[in-house]
DNA sequence: AACTAAGTTGAGTAAAACTCACCAATGAAA
DNA sequence: TTTCATTGGTGAGTTTTACTCAACTTAGTT
């Protein structure tokens, strides 16, 4: 029993053309070839399908009750086949997304209005979430992530630029005076991000010099939202990206801190699992998102200056 | 687009097993056999099927909507194997009979209802015609024929011996007279079959001297029944074979004549068109006609002799 | 950290499937 | 009848393909 199955959409070939020779025309091979296939299947499956001469083609009994099978295999197949490739090259069907807590609130979710409004065939699944997730295991179709990347097997593109700041409300910084150095932070409550991915400390750049700080405080938490909320509270300082902390900036509301320190980059990036066959839901959404994100919007002021 | 459809199989396998090795074990090739089936169908349809690590394997979107035809078109495939070879060594189906007129009369029909009692899947269509048919383009099973096979596209088997005698009614050859030799009969009115196969003369052995005699006579017919019935009201005289008139031969209501005289030696045979993959309806049923035809037992004389 | 098991990759091999050329048989045309 | 075109079948040879094997990468486990 070699090839039975492949031997199907032959005898299917056969059966519709009348005749070996044409079918073989069809399927752009020679007779010869058509009718040792045919052969090999009768051999196969211990039944002749056809009675011939050369000039009659007559399906046998057998031949008659297995042709209607192999029809709508073969049938049931080739939609199969259009399914999966007429989807290619439109933008439908569910997008799953894993992205961050807060970029998710502050900057995918106003756009998704947007988004769905222009592919109404695509149905959005946003899962946030801070913890970086087995995209594979999750099914997810893209994922938001801010930082580097760990994970080789996944493919990423840069969204955006995510620069960060060292901020605190006037009012702590009143209280408990302005930095000048890295160095000074030892002596500030430093809010410290639980799934800050860079590690424990905190690094700063001046004049291609690096400076590592360990920063110190009494409230850590896996929510930038937290964060933000006891900044402007005044309860601490923190290292915080400009996309959550720039709208208070630019209101006064929050102010920065060690201005003439640079604060390492970080990009925005979406991932996706595989690099071939990218379904054209995840790229137009990742064409979407770049053309939205790339100029880096939330940093410009619009209205008060800080 | 290579061989999408051989793949589909294996695809499946992949879905049923939840992994390439375990499908792979499965199916009896290695894995990376299955590997490169699995990305070559992906490659030809455009879309990825799997999302995969090392440890998870899930569907895409694409491969679970393909998935969907791919297990239908493959259970329909087994389903239509399955009819197709289940049948094999089952007798059973529609036996599609091609057999001469008086034979079947007398010598087929008969048994027949033994066979179908026998037999009870079996349905048979009887076709009785003296003229030889297209057994391919007519799709039938098998034919009796009497005298030589001319289509040496058929596979044929002996049934039974066919002998002939040339007989009259005691009443023409009173009136008549009766032949010595066969050159005796262009004296007689030779009635005449217009499908008897050996050609227009009719045939004589004696001490292996042949001897062609074209008989003459008034009443040419293409059906043997009416010839006897002619022989029976005294009409002329003819060549017949015996399975026709042997009991009117018994009862003395024909009488042979020439009886030193051989005539040609016929067989009847079952035909069938191909030699291999024989049906099993049509084994039993050969297998049933030679059972009951071999004796002769028509020549048997049950009662009175001649 | 070592170990196991999963999928992938590349090279080499074995096995089909195919082509080509030729043959036999059939039916139509000359 | 003879010829001719066309059909399906065959055998040799070749190309393509599918496969195995071994090594590698990764992820989860012990």
């Amino acid at each position: 029993m070699k090839d039975v199955f492949s031997a199907i959409p032959i005898f299917v070939a056969v059966v519709e053309a009348g005749s070996f020779s044409l079918a073989a025309e069809r399927l752009g091979m020679t007779k010869s070839a058509v009718s040792k296939r045919i052969s090999s299947l009768e051999d196969n499956l211990g039944t002749r399908l056809f009675h011939r001469s050369t000039r009659k083609l007559v399906l046998t009994e057998s031949g008659e009750e297995f042709s209607d099978y192999a029809r709508n295999s073969v049938y049931i197949a080739q939609q199969g086949i259009t399914a999966a490739t007429l989807n290619q090259g439109k933008p439908k069907g569910t997008l799953k997304i894993n992205a961050p807590m807060t970029f998710s609130r502050l900057h995918l979710a106003p756009h998704l209005k947007e988004f769905l409004d222009l592919y109404p065939d695509i149905k959005v699944i946003l899962s946030m979430d801070d913890q970086v997730v087995d995209m594979i295991a999750g099914a997810y179709d893209v994922g938001i992530r801010i930082g580097e990347l760990k994970d080789s097997s996944l493919i990423a593109r840069k969204l955006a630029k995510c620069n960060s700041v060292v901020c605190a409300s006037p009012e702590y910084l009143q209280q408990a005076g302005i930095p000048n150095t890295p160095h000074d932070l030892k002596d500030h409550n430093c809010i410290y991000y639980s799934l800050f991915q860079a590690g424990v400390e905190w690094t700063f750049f001046k004049a291609d010099k690096k400076l590592k700080v360990e920063p110190t405080g009494n409230f850590i938490v896996n929510n930038s939202d937290a964060i933000c909320e006891m900044l402007l509270q005044g309860l601490g300082i923190c290292q915080m990206p400009t996309f959550i902390v720039q709208r208070y900036l630019n209101t006064g509301q929050l102010v920065p801190v060690l201005a003439n320190y640079d604060l390492p980059d970080h990009s925005i990036f979406a991932s996706y699992p595989e690099r071939r066959h990218i379904p054209e839901k995840v790229k137009v959404f990742i064409d979407f998102l770049e053309e939205k994100l790339h100029s880096v919007y939330w940093e410009v002021d619009s209205g008060k200056s800080s």
